[in-house]
DNA sequence: GCGACATAGATGCAATAGCATGTACCTGCT
DNA sequence: AGCAGGTACATGCTATTGCATCTATGTCGC
């Protein structure tokens, strides 16, 4: 009986290592920065990625589809996270005139307050953890090649 | 009042750049694997983990704990992860006549069957997904600028 | 051998993610 | 106008994650 797991593999191990290096690396890195959030009691960079769109947008205000695809949450998630951040008072939902089936998301004084407060420490951690590994010709080397991964096609 | 979103961050932009890439890359990616695992009706990528790991060890069994640096898993997601293999009998567990506090993980047939099931789909994705973005040379630049950020310090 | 502390793993509970579906509104066709 | 389908968002339910803690055993100093 043949193991399939024996068969060469059709995947070259350059490939494998770019692949199984950028899952390591993203989830070592992201731990390192979402702990210190945490140790700043700092909530999570879900949170900052949505107040910062937010902050960004004219007047302050996104539709959630809109935030949706600037951030690759899913619907339903950006959904309740914004329930979240609502019931935290950092943005507030309302009615979208030209289009009644859609709402409005506007960031709060407070949520432009916490967006800055969480970027303190969000920018610190990315000096610590990713700027201090990497000079800036590797970085933006990095940061072409993970380019090449999510270009079209 | 000032805002310290509009002063000058001390993050290079290439570092922000490369972190941003490597959140989509990872994010896009993954999604897309798990999305053919899925479509084969086979399980997501880390049952594959923890099967590869036991697959490649001696007599097919580990210690939770080994799996969990090998892995990168939690220790406590692991004991659930490990459970569910468990109930779909991919593996069992036995007790560790070494240390008393220690279980083995043993992979069964239907384990390793099911780990070469979804390397057949997973090898395929990974081509697809990344293979195909990507030349030899910059898989490997790749794999060695991600390196950096790993490696201690 | 006993107590203090460390390590291996499990587990109750709360929070979040995923999936399927529901509701409301829009658009285009007839 | 009326209907078919599509888009925007919400939500009930289940599965997984995260956290804190628990149990059991091991190790070390005395």
């Amino acid at each position: 009986m043949s193991d399939l797991t024996d068969l060469p593999s059709p995947v070259p191990p350059s490939v494998t290592a770019a692949w199984i290096g950028l899952m390591r690396a993203q989830r070592i890195v992201l731990a390192a920065i979402e702990a210190d959030l945490k140790a700043a009691g700092l909530p999570p960079l879900g949170w900052y990625d949505v107040l910062l769109e937010l902050a960004r947008a004219t007047e302050g205000r996104l539709r959630p589809f809109e935030i949706e695809k600037r951030t690759l949450l899913t619907q339903y998630n950006l959904s309740r996270l914004i329930d979240r951040l609502e019931g935290k008072g950092l943005v507030q939902k309302a009615l979208s005139g030209e289009d009644g089936r859609g709402r409005w998301v506007v960031i709060t004084q407070d949520g432009r307050a916490m967006q800055a407060r969480m970027w303190a420490v969000y920018s610190r951690a990315l000096s610590d953890h990713v700027g201090r590994k990497l000079d800036e010709s590797s970085a933006d080397a990095l940061a072409s090649l993970l380019a090449k991964l999510t270009d079209g096609g």
